[in-house]
DNA sequence: GTCTATAACCGGATAGAC
DNA sequence: GTCTATCCGGTTATAGAC
């Protein structure tokens, strides 16, 4: 069996794919030049419009590309963690995915997608974060069976805004604490700080 | 006594970076161009350029004029607060500020200031954000005399993280939601919870 | 202080040769 | 599939009239 077409096609739609997805992460959507992706994966400008069609498609392909699997991931720890999982198993199979080797080059641009919420509303939420959402939502009521249906959704958010921070930031994080980033020990801490606040009280006025 | 001259003037200022703040919020800084921002401020296209000189430092115009404020009550809060706050008094100090009227039209361009820090690194962190992060480490430190310091740097950034996230998606929460979003019980919701992640144990492995 | 007009440049996109 | 050349609209910034 001979290797297929498609491999050679995707040299070049994978190195744009890969220099989108660095500079798009570094500089923001709006911030990147068609002419400084092609520069950076040493392609040819018309390349991006003929395998990619627009600047728009290419940021959706860049997107797809890493958002399908890391939530594919996380559905999967949580099936295996049972129906009655602990508060650190549902944690844990919501932020570890993107703690993993091959979704590292990936992380400036997911922190960057979610925190730009309003751009990518239609496209990434409705697409890939609502079922997320939906089936965390279930998961923290198995695991905190006494904490309202409202509650659980902002906590999810809370979650979601502790882990993006450290996303989007963490270009920058090594220069605020002085040290480079130990990413397991941060896994861990925030692991362990999430947890707590989801088991935290519910705060008075919100009990019902 | 007569309106003194810089009122005059500072009608067109004004106007321009209350747009600027608006826009800047809603599209992004690269994706707020400065012919939206004189369009929506009603003022000539020249005007930018006369009253701040550039783009970039009607940029750091529209962010001095939120964080210093916000960064100041933050203080004055934590002073207020005595020598030995609780957590939930270093919490309050440290979101409050964010979730008072006169603030609430800025809350979208203070979301995307937080959550694109290498673009803003150097202006808006060194500048505003330094003495706020060790100011309010000590203070986690006096409230919680266990934690370590590195736990404690760490901590911080989750809660900042959570912060930003409201922040940062305020125009969507209430279409993920399905209801308008009540900014007094979502405040309450955060101290809450971010009390108690503060509180939690520390993670094995991290406890020196 | 405020305008018009324009300079100088960069952006995404495409036509058409190879 | 990949290149060069180019279109053309939008961008910041400024010169100069009023």
């Amino acid at each position: 069996m001979i290797a297929s077409p498609q491999e050679t096609l995707s040299a070049t739609k994978t190195r744009i794919l890969d220099a989108a997805e660095k500079l798009f992460g570094e500089k923001g959507f709006d911030g990147t030049s068609l002419r400084d992706i092609t520069a950076e994966a040493q392609v040819n400008l018309a390349a991006v419009n003929y395998h990619f069609q627009s600047k728009e498609s290419l940021m959706a392909a860049v997107i797809e590309r890493r958002f399908a699997p890391v939530n594919r991931r996380r559905m999967e720890l949580l099936d295996a963690a049972g129906p009655m999982p602990t508060v650190e198993q549902v944690v844990e199979a919501f932020i570890s995915p993107l703690f993993v080797m091959d979704v590292l080059p990936a992380v400036p641009l997911i922190g960057r997608v979610m925190s730009n919420p309003s751009q990518f509303f239609e496209r990434v939420y409705k697409k890939h974060l609502i079922q997320v959402v939906q089936r965390f939502s279930a998961a923290i009521g198995a695991a905190l069976p006494e904490l309202p249906r409202e509650e659980r959704f902002w906590r999810l958010q809370f979650m979601a805004g502790s882990m993006t921070h450290v996303l989007a930031l963490s270009s920058v994080l090594p220069l605020m604490s002085g040290q480079p980033v130990d990413r397991a020990a941060l896994l861990r801490r925030l692991v362990a700080f999430l947890s707590a606040g989801l088991r935290g009280p519910v705060a008075a006025g919100e009990e019902k």
